[in-house]
DNA sequence: TTCAAATATTTTATATTTGAACTAGCTCGC
DNA sequence: GCGAGCTAGTTCAAATATAAAATATTTGAA
């Protein structure tokens, strides 16, 4: 070893561990300049919160409404998190509790009529934002990150990920 | 064209406006998915919170220290937020508070040498950690998406995603 | 049946987190 | 110099967020 090895200035090739290690930052910093950036302009337009705004989008999409836990589960948030958004919400009329027959533990959450109408006239807008901050993305990029990404969080979350 | 076209069950082809917004969902929920993971492994091991690990982690790549607009911007969180996780690493003995002369403004914080020490300890594990949770994607995938991802943080903090 | 374990939600304490207001110090045109 | 405007940080109130404890209910095995 008498040889020095070249100091390399500008190492672009990584283990392969440091490299994910890079990717999970990039992934970190990327979703939450977006999430800032949609916040604000949530807040400034519709005068709504992001999470309630996320639990809104989630709930629209049931007519029947949801129960806390799947609720919690979908949005990837600790349970007593939603009770506190939706406390909110209901405040505001936007969203109903529902104690169900068939099993008296549980509590159906869904949208009022008014927070229905709400959620419509943010919708659209929203999307329009979401296309406009992820623009750098083509048609083909998109597919193949959703490809990828798809079920990750389901299966981090059941520990599939990792054992 | 007599013939009724068939409904399709499952449209796969999607506006790239709608593919988008769905992509979105997609990199929230796993990087929350991963950040729920990570922040608990942090706490049952180390006695860290996620927010204090990452301040640590931005601080161990700079010996001389860093001021708090530096670490909040480059952290994506507000920073008045950063004022509150330092309060905790300084009252942990972890991170130092020290008043440049050029500027009587700012503040240089730093890891002192227990929180470097704790950090070392920590960053390795924490490395393994995310190559696992992150081990669906193999070496091309991760290239491609920190190409993808490189720089758009940033251009959306700046307001060049969108104008 | 019966009761221990599992499930669904809320409550509580603590820690983030944001956005706005506030203090203090810098800068630069005049 | 000097004062308006900018920059750096902290403080504050309100909303979010987690984890753990507490409640209430359902389930399932003996």
């Amino acid at each position: 070893m008498t040889v020095a090895a070249k100091p390399q200035t500008r190492p672009r090739i990584r283990p392969p561990s440091k490299q994910r290690l890079h990717l999970w930052i990039r992934l970190l910093r990327t979703s939450r300049a977006i999430e800032a950036e949609l916040r604000e302009r949530l807040r400034i337009n519709f005068g709504v919160t992001l999470p309630q705004f996320d639990v809104m989008a989630a709930l629209a999409r049931k007519d029947d409404g949801m129960n806390m836990t799947k609720l919690s589960r979908l949005l990837m948030v600790s349970n007593g998190n939603v009770t506190g958004i939706i406390d909110r919400l209901v405040a505001d009329k936007f969203v109903l509790r529902k104690a169900p027959v068939e099993d008296r533990r549980a509590i159906i959450v869904r949208l009022t009529p008014k927070g229905a109408a709400r959620f419509a006239a943010m919708a659209k807008i929203h999307e329009g934002w979401v296309n406009q901050l992820l623009s750098d993305f083509g048609n083909e990029d998109v597919d193949t990150m959703i490809g990828h990404l798809d079920g990750l969080a389901t299966r981090i979350r059941n520990g599939g990920a990792h054992a």
